[in-house]
DNA sequence: TCAAGCTATGTTATAAAGTTACATTATAGA
DNA sequence: TCTATAATGTAACTTTATAACATAGCTTGA
């Protein structure tokens, strides 16, 4: 587990690396599903995986618009449907935006720690945590299909 | 613990007697807090609790609107934020909606399972599922000041 | 009791987030 | 190369949420 790809990201850690490996992973995982990653929806990615702190649909479309022509809000958010089925990118409801996958099965289950100092969010995916609520649903006789766990607060570095 | 206060609701419960529980903890919890319970913010808590499927603040205000003058949006944000203060009221980000809270103590921590088929939700609190976050998360420098747990599926009444 | 300060509500406008519907273009297979 | 499907373009619009400022209503202490 290195730090790109788990936990809060180290201070100055090598960003275009971490990118480039997002990127790497995305070809291979598109070529796996048999769908295309296009030039917009790798734009797309490129985009959000730029950032440690999750983007909005339409900061997303300004830098769109700041690299080349003019783009709709819905090109992005079907680029962004495209990601987020392919499992490269995650939705945070809670902030109504949306942030890169680090990790490298597309099928996992994850959770999001949400930094309220530095906007920063990290990807916790603890198997124990999704674990003990497939349990405790299964008990209340629920069939889980999808986990949304969000959670704020201060991270290491914001936390003094 | 009655089925008004945890898991699905029970079909044809009693769910007169259980808004009617609501209100009344809702006096008690203002009471208490120091706080008014005003007319208007009543009103929003009535209307939300006496669905059991989550409600927009725009079906809200359709509510509020049909039963006396016209109010705008922030209206009911206002007292939506008020009720939510209080623990009276939960938000469901994955959804843009808002759900009264069936339990009395105003400070717990809880999660959702929202059913898709017939829109249900249930308030699990499981304090396992909040203490492995919380344990998950402070393993990793993070301090947690709030936990949104939102799943979905199907609940035991729609599947089969 | 009444005035000052706070709390709650009213009013209007606007921002932010997301979708619909339909036209056009690109790509992959037969 | 033709055709079916997938992807993108274009425009308008809906839904969700907030900002800014005005008014009204409580409450508390001189």
């Amino acid at each position: 587990m290195t730090a790109a790809q788990q936990g809060f990201p180290e201070r100055g850690h090598d960003h275009a690396a971490c990118l480039l490996q997002i990127l790497s992973n995305a070809e291979a995982v598109c070529q796996q599903h048999k769908v295309r990653l296009t030039p917009q929806r790798r734009q797309v990615l490129e985009i959000v995986a730029g950032s440690h702190s999750p983007l909005g649909a339409y900061d997303i479309l300004e830098q769109m618009d700041s690299s080349g022509r003019r783009s709709a809000p819905i090109t992005v958010y079907r680029a962004l449907d495209f990601l987020i089925e392919q499992g490269l990118v995650h939705r945070l409801t809670s902030l109504n935006a949306f942030t890169a996958c680090v990790h490298s099965d597309s099928e996992h289950i994850a959770q999001f720690l949400i930094c309220r100092a530095c906007r920063t969010v990290a990807e916790l995916k603890s198997s124990r945590v999704a674990q003990t609520i497939q349990q405790d649903a299964e008990h209340a006789g629920f069939a889980v299909d999808q986990q949304a766990v969000e959670v704020t607060g201060i991270c290491r570095d914001c936390g003094v």
